[in-house]
DNA sequence: ATAGTGAGTGAATGATTATTCATTCATTTA
DNA sequence: TAAATGAATGAATAATCATTCACTCACTAT
């Protein structure tokens, strides 16, 4: 406190931990989107976040554990975007259902940035129990929420569908959606992605979702 | 012609050029589901085909064109699969479409050893121009094929939703069933997949897939 | 048989990469 | 102000990897 004026004539070298570790995942993520996850080496993301090598392994304790708290980011993120979204909707099974598949079109969740994240995890997954465990985790989370909403509809509407199964479909046809969105944004774009999903649930539940 | 008696003490050492690509596409397939794409290396490959390390670059010029080729294998293997489908099918769009979709979950095609490998592929196609390529040359046949059938249906049934909605849904939907085959074998069938994919259809066309 | 052909090998090479650590430097504490 | 703290650096290290190539071996043609 006895050094009030002090001319920062270089940037700030010291952070706080988390703010540098946000910092170098942000910087995974960049340099997965750009350069693929097996061509994402410590050289890269520390070249992305415009720090030096070794400050990787002063955070985290390894490359390793840096990837696997880049895909915690990302499936938190996203599962924090859903809950709120729950939070804040219309009370209706009905509602619930279509603020959930907002989300997964929200432009801050499938931008391509994090749906490569997302791709680049799921392609190394069978081989990676930590990852696939991640993903396991939320799946399951996300669609039991899913399959509550869709009984409550099937009861509403007497419809003659299983519950898990529309959830099941619903999850699978965001996932494919997302890759037309990684791979050809030029056919694809949220809003499209979004009114297909919602075909789907005019289709199956006809009383519910045409207007 | 003139050695009609030879005891082959050892196996044979030498084989067919494409006998070779094939045995080393299939073991690069192996290492891929039971390694991950990252950690595939020229001698997982090797070992995965009981040859030696060098032979790769014999056959294929290096590690990249050996992966190019594999992911032209399994897509070529799809594409042939369900172009033969079509051939066999009824004539009816309705029928078509029901032998496209059982093809997605036919044995043969979603295997998970195959799905891993197109889930790798799609993790670095965001940064690989060449698999993305080969990817979208695939995706943008088969979307248009799906599509004509889906026009036929809607003509016939005068359905209120667009044909190439369908065909992007029911392709999306297919991707991300083959992430539930790959990552929760357990909780997933091919079986229900093709449950879950034809009750799609019966909820946007259920003139013509209502039993 | 013998020479010739080319498939196959695997040790050697050079490039890349994750990790370590002695050192530097900004900031805080005394 | 001086000492202490710990964040940050980046050169050095050790490990891993793709590629090369001189050589071996199986098979064929003469």
């Amino acid at each position: 406190m006895n050094q009030p004026i002090k001319k920062p004539r270089t940037k700030r070298r010291t952070a706080s931990k988390e703010a540098r570790q946000s910092q170098l995942i942000k910087a995974t993520i960049r340099s997965i989107a750009k350069h693929g996850l097996s061509v994402t080496t410590m050289a890269t993301v520390a070249k992305e976040a415009g720090l030096s090598q070794g400050i990787i392994n002063l955070h985290f304790k390894s490359k390793e554990r840096l990837l696997e708290e880049t895909l915690l980011y990302v499936v938190d993120e996203y599962r924090r975007a859903w809950h709120k979204a729950l939070d804040t909707s219309g009370d209706s099974a009905a509602e619930k259902l279509g603020s959930m598949i907002s989300v997964d079109f929200d432009k801050r969740i499938c931008q391509r940035n994090k749906l490569a994240v997302w791709f680049a995890f799921w392609g190394e997954s069978r081989s990676r129990l930590t990852y696939r465990k991640i993903c396991a985790d939320h799946g399951r989370e996300y669609k039991q929420v899913l399959t509550g909403f869709c009984e409550d509809i099937i009861r509403e509407g007497a419809y003659k569908i299983r519950a898990q199964d529309v959830a099941t479909g619903l999850l699978g046809m965001s996932v494919g959606l997302w890759l037309d969105l990684l791979l050809s944004p030029a056919e694809m774009s949220p809003e499209q992605a979004e009114e297909i999903s919602l075909s789907y649930l005019k289709g199956v539940f006809s009383g519910h979702f045409s207007e």
